[in-house]
DNA sequence: GGGCCCGCAGGG
DNA sequence: CCCTGCGGGCCC
């Protein structure tokens, strides 16, 4: 079986998988916009077209806060959920975005928060914060306001380069549930900033929890490209079974890699997901514009609120046939609709600032 | 677009 | 300290 067949019968796997659980159509029927007679393999139709139009290419550089500022244009279609606070498009989705992503001010004591399920946590300081104060003291003319701290740092050579540094950090991220202050619907340009601003505290890591409490977050980003996103429901793969130290001869520190063995349950970060699955307790989701889905962003990281972790298995994977950790997801209820790329209206976008 | 080589959080 | 991990900037 070649790589594309073993990857498409994957993705009907997970889709049967999702079916099976009941995770195929939005559990209220209400909130479910527009016919809904798809057929089962629909998904899978709907996932193969969308690879097939669908751009890599990442659409603007970052070095430009105008470009930060168009993370593309979204359709206002539907997908799980009624219009909250009437009226609310997309657009205004997208400057709230903007708007309120300014870093909230300095607080060193995280202190408890309602919400919070875990409560047992001890959140370090960050080293950084005095340094932080006092950068983009004017914003005005800035667009994108989010966190942000960059530094040179030098590449081994004598070249230097900009750095990513983590900006202020005002909560707690290994706790359960939403974040105080950030909206289901907030973009950032890095997984950086998503750190930040506490929604998914790794910056490379897709799961962060622990075996003891449970996972608080994922992020998806395509790295597994066997997985099916429904938007209000997902199939996730695990952690580890990559070899990210090279060879010795040839040292290479990677951060990802292919994979080389086994998944397994005994990865804390699998451990994680997999004690979701029996708590219940509610997951953030960040979606990436690496992922190959109609509810990725075009570009940067989308928080895209609070999933059920429905179900932990084994499952083969897409390497060699080596046997990965899956998980299927599920969107809790009551939360603001998710958001469909509009290729079409990305297409004209883009021609018509070509057309400039 | 591929290769390189870093920064970062979190856990052991 | 060490290691892992669905990043990312910048080189060619």
């Amino acid at each position: 079986m070649t790589y594309e067949e073993q990857r498409l019968q994957n993705i009907r796997d997970n889709e049967a998988l999702l079916l099976s659980l009941g995770l195929s159509a939005p559990s209220d029927p209400k909130r479910s916009i527009g016919k809904t007679n798809k057929k089962p393999s629909g998904a899978l139709r709907k996932t193969v077209i969308f690879e097939r139009k669908r751009k890599r290419k990442r659409e603007a550089s970052l070095s430009s806060d105008a470009e930060l500022n168009t993370p593309g244009r979204w359709s206002s279609t539907l997908v799980d959920g009624t219009s909250q606070g009437g009226g609310d498009t997309a657009s205004s989705l997208r400057r709230s975005t903007r708007t309120s992503a300014r870093p909230t001010p300095c607080r060193t004591d995280f202190g408890s928060r309602t919400g919070s399920v875990s409560g047992t946590s001890t959140p370090t300081r960050n080293a950084r914060v005095e340094k932080q104060e006092g950068e983009e003291s004017d914003e005005s003319g800035s667009e994108y306001e989010g966190p942000r701290g960059r530094k040179m740092v030098g590449n081994g050579d004598g070249r230097m380069r900009n750095a990513q540094r983590l900006g202020v950090r005002t909560q707690d991220p290994k706790t359960f549930g939403h974040i105080p202050g950030v909206e289901v619907g907030r973009w950032w340009p890095t997984r950086m900033d998503a750190s930040t601003d506490a929604v998914h505290a790794p910056t490379v890591a897709g799961i962060s929890g622990n075996a003891m409490d449970g996972a608080w977050s994922v992020a998806l980003s395509g790295g597994y490209p066997d997985d099916i996103d429904l938007g209000y429901a997902f199939t996730y793969t695990g952690s580890g079974g990559r070899d990210l130290k090279g060879t010795k001869q040839n040292p290479k520190n990677l951060r990802t890699a292919p994979q080389t063995s086994h998944q397994t349950f005994d990865n804390a970060l699998n451990a994680a997901l997999k004690k979701s699955a029996e708590t219940r307790y509610p997951v953030r989701v960040i979606r990436g514009f690496k992922l190959q889905s109609p509810y990725a962003p075009p570009t940067g990281y989308r928080y895209d609120g609070l999933y059920i972790v429905e179900k932990a298995w084994m499952g083969k994977g897409l390497t060699k046939g080596l046997m990965v950790c899956r998980y299927a997801f599920k969107r809790m209820d009551g939360q603001p609709p998710l958001l469909e790329r509009d290729l079409e209206a990305e297409r004209e976008e883009r021609e018509a600032e070509r057309g400039l």
